[in-house]
RNA sequence: GUCCCUAUAGUUUAAUGGAUAGAACAGGAGACUUCUAAGCUCUUGGUCGAGGUUCGAUUCCUCGUGGGGGCACCA
């Protein structure tokens, strides 16, 4: 439809005498316009016409007026705005696609047959996975699944750091606090270990010795006491990990660990003496000559650090997953900087490969008394706070709807902290509200939730008084909630093109309060009303798109709740 | 010190250079013998400061101020 406008404004324009000029097709922000689709090429025109505005807008609504297939009218507005309204059938054309289209309404094939690798969540084992990665994982998860709605062959992955200074610092606090493969200890133990090990590491000399020679024995894997600590460690924190992803409907398509990427990375830099140049014992990147600035990828003890992993990585993902056409890292924004100085590497020593990848960084998540720090034991572990979520929200249910569930209680809680990560722009910060958090009002997940639940009810209402979804009888003009469906589409489009999942979640909040307002004026399962096959299918519609548009987001649609 | 990001109602925030800056929460008022009140209707209240570019600036540029992050062996 906005293609069809464009064209035919573009031909109206050169019957005027009017070259190329850059303008706008969309659906109007202001709502109170009115319209359909507007344009403001009567403004953008306005300069190489020398006309005023409004002028050109006469003209062009003249030479346009009833030759647009579907528009029903067209008007000047403002300052010389184009407003278009389309015909009735528009809509009930487009709540007939979203009927037969289903899971697929929204898709498009824009990436078809690109293959996108998309990395995020990244916890390192020994540590405790906090609310931080709950944040970073549902940015990632949003990305890579926003590629998929737009065709993409997306391979989800995780890169885990499970060697590095602090697998020592936790190696160091389990053997101080007695943990061993024999006795049974669990992640949150390990989360205690570390903090102790690196506490002391920042204060105790002969402990920052032992930690140090601990982080050599990792990398070597010369002593058989510190290989199975640290085997038991690994595992139990692995294991941890997955029952969190299973938490938050995450399925990774393959785990990168920096105990691989290590010693690749280390040859790398040192087959490329000429770009990483020995500084002081360590192995450099001068970044500084590129207006970056100097980082170190083999430390004097020669071991890699995350930043030669990283080089090394990039190459990983291609052997294990073959070519692909685009690499999205998706971590917190501490980190971007200094991936402007790795790709800046990776573009020397990987060319093809730095040219595909691409950095999304995010902001952070703090605490009211400041930055979370896993060191001095101070976050808030993600199932700490799951399970409190979860736990209002099973109350709740079990007052307003009679339900008791624990499983869907944890499905509306990911999506309370799923849609507070993903209802604004992902750069800024957010400070850690426990309140507002277990707030289910006004703009959240549950809201979205329950509309299409409330949907599914009112379905099975209709159903039982023997109104079934149907375009056969159309009401004269379409509702508002049935003009936003036709927006999906591009939604999708757009939040892939900006990487901004919160115009998903924008959008959706907006469908499902002109949902609301339908429902509380519009009786649906009532058979003696003509319409109510209609409406239902605008139920239906609301409900295919709040499903599919939540997916995207991560979220699970319950049926009930 | 320097580089990057950022600043919008009391709070959390939206707005490819476009129309009267849009929501939610909190505050105030209200409707409902009706399909889930996690809902609906109405309402009070806002662009950090100073310049500049433009027909038009929350948006772009410069300077200032506040906040966050990076700046050599952590990730």
């Amino acid at each position: 439809m906005k293609e069809t406008i464009r064209h035919s404004i573009t031909d109206a324009l050169k019957s005027l005498g009017i070259e190329a000029v850059d303008f706008v097709v969309d659906y109007p922000t202001d709502k109170s316009a009115h319209a359909d689709y507007f344009s403001n090429v009567a403004m953008a025109a306005s300069k190489q016409a020398g006309q005023a505005p409004r002028v050109i807008a006469e003209q062009l609504l003249a030479a346009l007026e009833g030759t647009i297939p579907h528009v029903a009218s067209i008007e000047v507005a403002g300052p010389g705005f184009l407003n278009f309204i389309v015909s009735r059938e528009v809509f009930t054309d487009t709540l007939n696609t979203i009927l037969q289209n289903e899971e697929a309404w929204g898709r498009n094939q824009s990436w078809k047959g690109k293959k996108v690798v998309v990395e995020y969540t990244d916890p390192n084992p020994f540590k405790e996975f906090h609310i931080g990665h709950l944040f970073t994982n549902a940015v990632g998860e949003s990305i890579a699944r926003l590629f998929m709605m737009n065709g993409a062959d997306t391979k989800r992955v995780n890169y885990q750091g499970d060697v590095g200074l602090h697998v020592a610092h936790a190696i160091y606090g389990m053997q101080q606090l007695g943990l061993t493969p024999e006795s049974t200890f669990s992640a949150r133990d390990l989360g205690r270990a570390y903090a102790l090990g690196a506490t002391i590491y920042k204060t105790d000399e002969v402990a920052a010795l032992a930690i140090r020679d601990i982080n050599k024995k990792i990398y070597s894997k010369e002593d058989s006491t510190i290989n199975t600590l640290y085997d038991a460690g690994r595992t139990v924190s692995l294991e941890y990990f997955e029952t969190i992803y299973a938490l938050v409907d995450t399925k990774f398509d393959e785990y990168f660990f920096e105990s691989e990427a290590g010693p690749r990375g280390k040859e790398l830099v040192l087959n490329n003496p000429e770009i990483f140049l020995e500084s002081d014992g360590a192995r450099i990147y001068d970044g500084e000559s590129k207006g970056l600035h100097t980082r170190v990828f083999l430390n004097k003890e020669g071991l890699p650090t995350y930043e030669a992993k990283e080089l090394a990585l990039a190459k990983l993902k291609e052997e294990r997953l073959g070519q692909y056409d685009h690499s999205v890292i998706s971590t917190a924004n501490e980190i971007t900087e200094y991936f402007k100085v790795l790709l800046s590497a990776m573009g020397e020593v990987y060319p093809g490969l730095a040219a595909k990848t691409e950095h999304i960084g995010h902001g952070t998540v703090r605490l009211a008394s400041g930055k979370m720090s896993s060191r001095t034991g101070d976050v808030i572990a993600a199932i700490d706070f799951i399970d409190e979520v979860a736990g209002a929200t099973f109350e709740k249910m079990k007052i307003s709807s009679g339900l008791e569930d624990m499983e869907l209680s944890r499905d509306i809680a990911i999506a309370a902290i799923k849609y507070a990560t993903l209802r604004g722009n992902i750069l800024q910060n957010s400070v850690f509200d426990k309140d507002s958090a277990l707030s289910f009002e006004g703009d959240s997940g549950p809201y979205l939730q329950y509309t299409y639940a409330r949907i599914q009810s009112v379905l099975d209402k209709a159903k039982e008084a023997g109104v079934f979804p149907s375009i056969q009888v159309v009401p004269p003009s379409a509702y508002a909630v049935e003009k936003l469906l036709a927006q999906f589409p591009s939604v999708i489009i757009s939040a892939l093109a900006d990487r901004a999942p919160h115009k998903v979640t924008g959008y959706l909040t907006e469908l499902a309060g002109e949902f609301n307002s339908f429902y509380a004026h519009e009786k649906i399962a009532d058979a003696s009303d003509e319409y109510a096959t209609y409406k239902a299918a605008v139920a239906k519609a609301v409900a295919t798109t709040l499903k599919n548009g939540l997916w995207t987001l991560g979220i699970k649609a319950p049926e009930r709740m």
